[in-house]
Order: C-alpha cells, then structure tokens, then sequence
DNA sequence: ATTTAATATTGCAATATTACGATGATATAT
DNA sequence: ATATATCATCGTAATATTGCAATATTAAAT
C-alpha cells in the first residue's frame, strides 16, 4: 500500500516513538563499555519492560553483540545507526521553499 | 518520568511512526503550491483518515497555512521541519565509538 | 548438582492507534 | 436560497502497544 522508503523509515520511527526506547539508546550509545544490566535501575521499568523495548530496538538492527547467556554485551550497531541517520537526513532534507 | 528532550523526541518521532503520515509530509513538502485537496487520491485512504493524520501532524506544529474554509490551504512549516531535522541530527551525532 | 544472577517469555489488563461510515460544518458556485 | 465540494468530527470496530507479575531459561559460581 506504501511505498518501501516510506514503510522502512515509519518502522524505523516507530522505534523511536517511545521515550523509554529513546532513553535507552541514548545511555547505550554513551557508554563506554557496553554492559547493559544496570539498564532497568536508569529507566526505571521493570525488567521484562526493559526487555520487551530492547527486543524493540533490536529488530531494527540497531543493536550488535553476544546475546546469549547471563550478562548479555550489546551496544549499538554503528553502521546501522549511521544508516538511519542518513534515512532521516534524506527525508528531512528536501523541502519545497515557496509556499504560504 | 523521562526527560523533556526525550518525551519531545518520542513525540515527533511518533507522527513519523506512520507510513500514511511519512507519505503525506514527503507529498506536502514536494508541492509547489499548497493545496492538498487530492491528499485523499494520492495516498489511498478515506477522507476522515486523511484528516486525522494530517491532525496529528498539525499538532507538532508541522504544518502552516489557512485552515478554514473549503480549499484549506496548507504547507510544511518550514521553521519547525528544520527544528525536527535538527533534533534527530543531535540524537544521532552522539555515539560512542569504543564498543564490541 | 545447586544456587544465583541476569535476561527472556508468557499471559493478561489497560490504553492507544488506525480506519471508516455517517454526519456536520463551511465556503463557494449556481 | 440551494446545491456542491471540501474538510472536520463522532461513533465504533479491529488491532496494536505498553506495562507488569509470574514463570522460564541460561550460564556462571559455589
């Protein structure tokens, strides 16, 4: 029904339509290392929460590392990031001038 | 319970959360003149659908222009399309590069 | 083998979103 | 004045999102 570049940064946006989710990518894009445990105590959502909007987050791609195990290391996918960066940059950068 | 700048971003990135609405603000913006009265056969949804997304993009402050009458008359705000492509900007210039 | 710590999954309630038909309002044209 | 064209609003159904308690899983430590 909509175009494909429309449907990948809608989907992309809805990711970040959350403020937990922005939050949360906000603290793991600044941290220096990329343990992630201490997450629910920054949020302040209870773990599955935080759980469920990482899983979120991680469908998009925008997350890289191990995921098994008890202490998880994730940290964000900078190429991805970049990506989506440029998708917005793109949309947000042509823009008619006369108008009303 | 989150931050300003995250609540606003979230809140932004919300309208965009929508193909319907990214479609709508891609058309809107590449217009020459403003006149958005064939919104309804260029995206392929109903009138009452139309007019609600595009209330949900009003309401961020996107659009400008008359709203009364028959022939509304509306464009992309272009002060506040630049605030928005400067928020995300900010959002994703800041990423830590030290990581797994 | 048990225990422990960290994360995932499930189930469910509350709420929000999306879409549209029916109807209402408003300005222009006839 | 009446009809028409355009957009808004209301009501409502279907679906999605959000959040958490309870439970399960997993790997490391004891």
């Amino acid at each position: 029904m909509f175009s494909a570049t429309h449907n990948e940064l809608a989907k992309i946006a809805k990711v970040m339509a959350h403020p937990a989710r922005v939050a949360i990518l906000e603290y793991i894009s600044k941290q220096e290392n990329c343990i992630c445990n201490d997450l629910v105590d920054v949020i302040g959502l209870s773990q599955p929460t935080i759980s469920q909007h990482l899983n979120e987050i991680k469908k998009i791609g925008l997350l890289k590392g191990t995921f098994e195990g008890k202490n998880l290391c994730y940290c964000i996918n900078q190429e991805r990031w970049e990506e989506l960066q440029q998708s917005f940059h793109l949309f947000f950068s042509n823009i008619n001038r006369n108008c009303c």
